[in-house]
DNA sequence: TGTTGAACTCAACGGTAGATGAATTACTCG
DNA sequence: CGAGTAATTCATCTACCGTTGAGTTCAACA
């Protein structure tokens, strides 16, 4: 029962760290399926056979990088708090900070390897809908009904935006000002969160 | 100069179709690097190596497979054409038709390996930028030096709206129907054309 | 000091990838 | 027919891939 645990402790910690790291690296910049542990283990300087030793199977050793990021459900209540009118002003300005942040990196590589993985797919779509639409949604007053399409239109956006600024890099949004971008971008989320769906809103249609 | 063009002329040209659909439907499945020249092979019948006898590397099959698609000079005129207000909802309906459409393999495809491949997303931003973008906004009488920040914003939502439904494959945005998507999206895509892009447009910042 | 066990390395297996070049088939023309 | 050439296949090369298991080093305990 009581832990006999002798033998070589820590010969340096750091080295778990290092292959983190550099996993983060790779996934973020090559998607899952092109990074190899190999590579990983040479950005790192160990040899990749310790890659396993610390993390099993490479699909574990992504959920490692892949599961630390941000919690939703830490960030979501300064955004729901507040005015209404202002939630998708404060949502897109905390996606940026996010994104922009270091841990910005583990949520590009999960979106990179969204697309080719049929798994992280389910991965990223099990995520958007429990951990972030479902908690926004149940902070506003809209009908139930409706929940799902305003939800997954959010996604639309934030999803293309991210797309866009760290994926495929299209300027002038890949290194515009995150305000310049906030004030663009939170009138969009903001209808598709309180506004009228079924008409236009930057113009009537039956006018 | 005669072309002295003897020998087996054609043994069946449909051989050469049939890889060229085959490796759409893989590449648009599974993306560039997924989709292996064998299992297009076997998916179209024939060895592999008959898929380099016709397409000579496995990049410019893929540009085989993505240079057909649709030619934006052909749909642009008509989405352009008719009153300012209603081009973003014209925007939209057509690209949910072209992507809808069985062309629409070809630019899944695209996307799909846009994230995976660095190559791809380069030639996915000169795409947007120069058949799309451009085209667009020439014909729109907004501020010059608004032209790619609009431009892009308007990329933003419209490759988000694409992952969802075509990648990610979310739900609700997957299976609704077009024109829902098109009364959804239009305004947003309408307001990061022509709208004011410095303040809110589904409320008064400063009412 | 001697044992233990974690940190770490080495070499290799089995599998698949893209690509190549020679060999074979079969059609068309002179 | 017989030559020429395109269509098609076969066997193979080289290069990685993830993963495994045995072996080595070495700090921590008894």
């Amino acid at each position: 029962m009581s832990p006999r645990r002798t033998g070589r402790r820590p010969g340096n910690p750091d080295t778990r760290e290092a292959i983190l790291a550099a996993a983060r690296t790779a996934f973020a910049e090559r998607g899952f399926d092109a990074a190899s542990i190999r590579v990983i283990a040479a950005a790192a300087g160990v040899d990749p056979a310790l890659v396993h030793h610390y993390f099993g199977t490479k699909e574990q050793l992504f959920r490692a990088t892949v599961d630390i990021p941000v919690d939703p459900a830490q960030l979501l209540p300064a955004v729901l708090a507040g005015d209404v009118d202002g939630v998708g002003e404060r949502l897109v300005r905390t996606f940026l900070t996010v994104w922009d942040s270091p841990a910005g990196a583990a949520a590009v590589a999960l979106l990179r390897s969204a697309v080719a993985n049929e798994w992280t797919a389910r991965l990223l779509r099990e995520f958007l809908v429990t951990q972030v639409l479902r908690r926004v949604l149940d902070q506003l007053a809209v009908d139930p009904a409706e929940l799902p399409l305003r939800g997954s239109l959010v996604a639309t956006q934030m999803i293309g935006l991210a797309m866009m600024r760290y994926v495929i890099r299209l300027e002038p949004v890949a290194s515009a000002d995150p305000e310049a971008l906030v004030t663009a971008v939170a009138p969009t989320v903001q209808r598709y969160l309180t506004g009228q769906l079924d008409q236009g809103s930057a113009r009537s249609r039956s006018r």
